[in-house]
RNA sequence: GGCCCAGUAGCUCAGUUGGUUAGAGCGCCGGCCUGUCACGCCGGAGGUCGAGGGUUCGAGUCCCUUCUGGGUCGCCA
């Protein structure tokens, strides 16, 4: 039977007993990780968050009997003195393997049914894991992970308190904004009818605090969004968000890199280099084929339009006639790749709407082969070949098509090729990825889009192309970016009346509609607005990074899967009808 | 919404060309074992092969549908 705490106090955790403590009487508590029954002793292992211990109940000792009933996932207090091991009893696979304790009281805080699976096990299926989270949490690689989870926030909060940014809090319960992700929606009971979202982002909140005077503002907000998930996005996630007022990019980019070194410091010991790379985003694409590019591996992206124009081969030419291009990237030490596996690479190309790859192999022979050489000539693959500095080996894959495409293409087979050819992913590559385009063109709507939030400030010197070549116009944004993972991203925002007046009307925004979406924040807008700028960072991402995780789960303690539910409270379940009918709500198809 | 992958004991998995009573390791239960530490040894329980339908003399295996999970495209200001 499980026995109360009275009397007894936790001294020590399990990892701290160490041989410091030889004669001492301590009194640890924890779970059983493993119980050893043998003819005239008992060894239990306990478990808490900071490692393991053992502790010996002998055959002629009081507890015994208690001991033999004691197994795995049982909660359990421990009282006795801390033995030094003799040298041959030394467990070396274990931080506290040179004592144990000799329990000389013992109590059953609280038992456990047979677990679903071993704490020690490894390779559990994920909706496993979830449904019996609290089991899944209890392995120490998980409790680190929430362990390093906890000293990167109070990293953040550490530098931004002593850099004068305060942490103030804004409101969950909001409106729907128009642009942007799905909003969750919440029924007003007071309002029948009406519904608050809950927010994508703080945004517009932080945005009036910089009107407000605060002029340095963060706080690590919760953010929801109702879209599908990905190994790396999840429907609620932790943002580092911050704004800050009188400054402009290059406050925000360097406050954000001392930020961010400083954190990976303190966290893992890890020196990042300072002054991140920055590069526009035109360049990301051009170089990388994305606007998130891992920069771990070179493998860059080469235009050779120029090398083939005028060529007999429809493809090549078709897409240049038709604005586009034919870049390629060269997959050094790959020319013996299988062909199933090259086949695999252009079918990631064509997850990415290219209608295929052309490729040139260089074999190490020094012949040179290639899908297109009906098309050209020895001497003109050569000069290709010599456009990507390859040499024999190397393996030339080629797309050509609208350059959409072939950056979408050509940055994913990147990507795949690297994965595949086994380089070694080593270190953090931060980088900057700066003046996205402001505006994104819906072929559905046939309007343009505000890419970010239609408050983002456009590049003074583009300002004109707003009314001839809108595509073309630059925003002062930027992007972090992590090893090939967006970071975050964040701009310089409108200040000036004017200018936000001629974004809304570039939007199709009339006075009325522009009133009803973002009312109060117009209006705010007329009150004295300091030049700000700020950025949203993923908080769970990075840890998933820092951690050398492959996802976002494994770095948020309860978290959602596929179709957004969560597998442990079996949220979201229905509603009863008494309550929708208070909120006025009537379910279709029911 | 589309595409790809997986689903066999509590957990992780094997199961050949469609062929006898579906296996292993761990875990669990019982017994034994003079200090183990991934303790060891012996024995035992445990299965709607995700579900439904079909083909077949015969289906874990082939086909269809469906469910669950994972990845991804769309989507994600």
């Amino acid at each position: 039977m499980a026995e109360s705490l009275t009397g007894m106090k936790r001294s020590h955790y399990c990892g701290e007993v160490t041989e410091k403590l030889t004669g001492q009487t301590i009194t640890v508590m924890g779970w059983v990780n493993k119980q050893r029954d043998l003819p005239n002793v008992i060894f239990i292992v306990l478990r808490d968050r900071t490692g393991l211990v053992q502790i010996a109940v002998n055959k002629d000792s009081e507890n015994y009997g208690l001991a033999k009933t004691i197994r795995g996932e049982f909660v359990v207090a421990a009282k006795g003195e801390v033995i030094a091991r003799t040298p041959e009893n030394v467990n070396k696979n274990m931080p506290t393997g040179a004592i144990e304790i000799d329990v000389k009281e013992l109590r059953i805080l609280s038992e456990s049914e047979v677990p679903p699976f071993q704490v020690a096990d490894e390779g559990v299926a994920i909706d496993t894991r979830l449904k019996y989270r609290y089991m899944d949490l209890r392995r120490p690689e998980m409790q680190r992970v929430f362990e390093m989870r906890h000293k990167a926030a109070q990293s953040l909060r550490k530098y931004l308190s002593e850099a004068g940014f305060l942490e103030i809090e804004t409101p969950i319960l909001i409106n729907s904004s128009p642009e942007g992700a799905r909003d969750y929606l919440v029924p007003s009971r007071t309002h029948m009818g009406s519904f608050y979202a809950l927010p994508q982002s703080p945004q517009q909140m932080k945005q009036i605090l910089m009107i407000s005077g605060f002029d340095k503002y963060f706080q690590l907000a919760r953010c929801f969004r109702d879209e599908d998930l990905r190994a790396d996005r999840q429907p609620e996630f932790t943002q580092i968000d911050i704004e800050m007022s009188f400054a402009d990019e290059n406050d925000i980019l360097q406050m954000t890199e001392e930020m961010m070194t400083q954190m990976f410091k303190e966290v893992l010991g890890v020196e990042i280099p300072k002054n991140f790379p920055r590069i526009s985003w035109q360049e990301s694409m051009e170089r990388f084929g994305t606007d998130k590019p891992d920069t771990r591996f070179e493998m860059e992206l080469k235009d050779i339009s120029n090398v083939v124009r005028g060529s007999d081969f429809q493809v090549f030419s078709g897409a240049m006639e038709s604005g586009g291009s034919v870049r390629g990237i060269n997959a050094e030490g790959c020319a013996s790749m299988p062909r199933k596996q090259i086949d695999a690479l252009v079918e990631v190309a064509k997850t990415h709407k290219a209608k295929g790859l052309a490729w040139i192999t260089l074999p190490e022979d020094g012949t040179i082969k290639s899908t297109i050489s009906k098309f050209f000539t020895e001497e003109q693959l050569r000069q290709i070949a010599e456009k990507f500095n390859a040499k024999p080996g190397d393996l030339i894959l080629i797309c050509a098509d609208e350059n959409k495409i072939v950056f979408d293409a050509l940055g994913a087979v990147r990507v795949a090729v690297a994965n595949k050819s086994g380089i070694a992913f080593e270190g953090f590559n931060f980088l900057w990825v700066t003046e996205f385009p402001l505006l994104e063109w819906s072929p559905e709507d046939e309007r343009f889009y505000a890419s970010t939030h239609p408050f983002t400030s456009p590049v003074e010197e583009d300002m004109p192309l707003l009314e001839t070549n809108p595509a073309a116009v630059r925003s002062r944004s930027y992007d972090l970016v992590l090893n090939g993972y967006e970071l975050g991203s964040g701009s310089v925002r409108i200040h000036r009346q004017d200018m936000q007046d001629r974004m809304f009307n570039f939007l199709g925004f009339t006075k009325d509609s522009a009133a009803e979406s973002f009312g109060y924040f117009l209006e705010a807008l007329k009150y004295g607005v300091p030049p700000h700028c700020g950025i949203g960072l993923g908080f769970d991402r990075i840890i998933m990074i820092m951690a050398g995780a492959d996802s976002i789960r494994e770095v948020i303690a309860f978290p959602k899967v596929k179709d957004a539910s969560c597998p442990l409270t079996n949220a979201p379940n229905e509603a009863e009808a008494a309550h929708l009918e208070e909120l006025g709500i009537k379910i279709a198809n029911g």
